[in-house]
RNA sequence: GUCCCCAUCGUCCAGAGGCCCAGGACGUGGCCCUUUCAAGGCCAAAACACGGGUUCGAAUCCCGUUGGGGACGCCA
């Protein structure tokens, strides 16, 4: 039997690395085992729920590369996968548990429960439902359902004990004594939580339910629903939460939480995965921390998730981008840049066709500087436009009235060269300082101010190479002008 | 308040009774390389929450304490 497991946002925000890193979980177990990949749509919350939200999460989902095999877009043999379409699916079942003595009709109103469950707040800290409707005898009830009062339907739940294996924390008992009898319709006929998710994950043939930690409560009444429609309950592997660095549950006070957020940031998806994959999971003994979508895959089990919370690490997550930076192949590495540099207004279209053998090679050259992809525009702008920004301090301190001279001559060197390529590059400036007695570091630096702007480059001859020797004389002539005293 | 989960370096993990005076990664500090900054290489500081058991032997098993987290909704 091919395992089956789903993942099931209610779209009431963005996906948040909390849900990603679930879905992350359920999508690596399913393409491990060659199962299937179910995404359903927890819309049961009519007033919480929007069309843009579920856009959002799809959107999340695709950047990260976790393609479903049933839910939104993708039909399959379970639909519908939005919970606000399979109504009477619910309704249905929630009545023959009525009948079958499971469940029962409550009238209370929300006004009553809240004033209930305040009072005994004030006197002994937790309440539970009371049962008044569940007492109620078969001709008050009548007599209710005739006048077509509103009402809930609740689970009548037994005392005694519920267990269930859970796959990452292994026995879980608790007593049904300590557990109230829950609704499971409301009175405007939606179904809860509760209740959908048991009778979609029935319906839907789920056999393992990786969610979140916050989960395990819940399960025992699930447990319950499950033995009462009379299905087998499927295995439960209850995820640890993500947690900010103040160890509370990660949220937005946390700074970004929301995957595309991260996107827009910079991030890759490759990083964001094998972050995620490795904050609460282990695939064992191995020394390696680095991993491609397709090694997680064939690595992945539950049983490495381990059952404590994680922290959420900024910086980790920043390292995991730079190494996946430096190993994108060069053309690939294009294809993502291309945005930011989009986006700065500095992109041609060239750098795909007749220019991309410099293109790329640009790419590569910044590379292990970059930590996010928006550091290939900010930290080498004036490979991509002549208007180089100066940094005036950098001026200020390498491109002093002295450096006139120099540069001067260092331009005529370079003029005089045959080809202008690194190694050439290095020995002319080199010849120039000892000429004119000038450390080479120190013309070195006033170079790279005046020709990138900054004080900070990657190895400056190959800067020099690639700017060519064009673009090198021009910005020799502005930065001798920089540096002359008539400037001030 | 009740119930549940968890407990190894600051953080993420390894460790499934002797291989551990605890290993890797991020971060931090130092050194090397070097034209700057990174990258890379090397080195260092840094943890088994506490108390009882069990055992020849415990980070590993059991109990308790403490601490952290979660759930107690006609939210999901």
């Amino acid at each position: 039997m091919v395992p089956r497991v789903r993942f099931a946002p209610s779209p009431t925000g963005y996906l948040h690395v909390g849900g990603a890193r679930t879905a992350l979980f359920n999508w690596l177990f399913a393409r491990r085992h060659r199962g299937v990949f179910v995404l359903r749509i927890e819309d049961t919350d009519v007033e919480r729920s929007s069309s843009d939200m579920v856009e959002g999460i799809l959107d999340g989902l695709r950047w990260l590369g976790l393609d479903w095999d049933e839910g939104p877009k993708v039909d399959g043999p379970y639909g519908p996968y939005f919970q606000s379409e399979r109504r009477e699916h619910y309704r249905s079942t929630a009545e023959r548990l009525v009948a079958q003595g499971s469940a029962y009709y409550c009238y209370c109103t929300a006004e009553e429960l809240k004033a209930k469950r305040e009072a005994a707040e004030q006197t002994s800290g937790g309440w539970k439902y009371d049962r008044t409707c569940c007492r109620l005898t078969a001709d008050a009830v009548a007599e209710r359902e005739r006048t077509r009062l509103p009402r809930a339907i609740r689970v009548k739940v037994p005392d005694g004990p519920i267990r269930f294996d859970d796959l990452v924390h292994g026995a879980i008992e608790m007593d049904g004594a300590n557990i109230e009898d829950f609704v499971i319709l409301r009175s405007d006929g939606h179904p809860t939580y509760q209740l959908s998710v048991v009778v979609d994950d029935a319906e839907m043939k789920i056999s393992h339910v990786v969610r979140g930690d916050d989960h395990i409560s819940n399960t025992p009444k699930q447990i319950l629903l499950y033995r009462a429609i009379g299905a087998d309950a499927p295995q439960f592997a209850h995820v640890p939460l993500i947690l900010g660095p103040d160890k509370k549950r990660l949220s937005k006070r946390h700074g970004a939480t929301s995957v595309m957020e991260y996107s827009r940031q910079g991030f890759l998806p490759e990083a964001m995965v094998n972050f995620l994959a490795l904050l609460g999971w282990s695939p064992g003994s191995a020394e390696v921390e680095l991993y491609t979508r397709d090694e997680l895959v064939r690595s992945f089990a539950l049983e490495g998730i381990g059952g404590g919370n994680a922290v959420f690490n900024p910086d980790k997550l920043e390292w995991f981008n730079q190494q996946h930076i430096a190993r994108l192949p060069p053309d690939e590495l294009g294809v993502r840049v291309k945005p930011s540099l989009e986006a700065a207004g500095l992109w041609r279209d060239d750098y795909f066709t007749n220019r991309h053998a410099w293109f790329f090679a640009v790419l590569e050259l910044l590379k292990p500087r970059a930590k996010r992809l928006g550091d290939f525009v900010s930290q080498g702008r004036y490979f991509f436009t002549d208007e180089v920004e100066y940094d005036r301090s950098a001026v200020d301190k390498h491109l002093g009235e002295d450096m006139a001279g120099h540069l001067h001559a260092l331009d005529a060197a370079f003029a005089q060269l045959p080809t202008f390529e690194m190694t050439a590059i290095e020995e002319a400036l080199r010849l120039t300082a000892d000429a004119r007695s000038v450390k080479a570091a120190t013309l070195i630096h006033a170079v790279r101010v005046g020709v990138t702007g900054k004080t900070v480059s990657p190895g400056l001859f190959e800067v020099l190479a690639l700017l060519g020797r064009d673009t090198v004389h021009r910005r020799l002539v502005a930065a001798v002008q920089l540096a002359s005293p008539s400037r001030s």
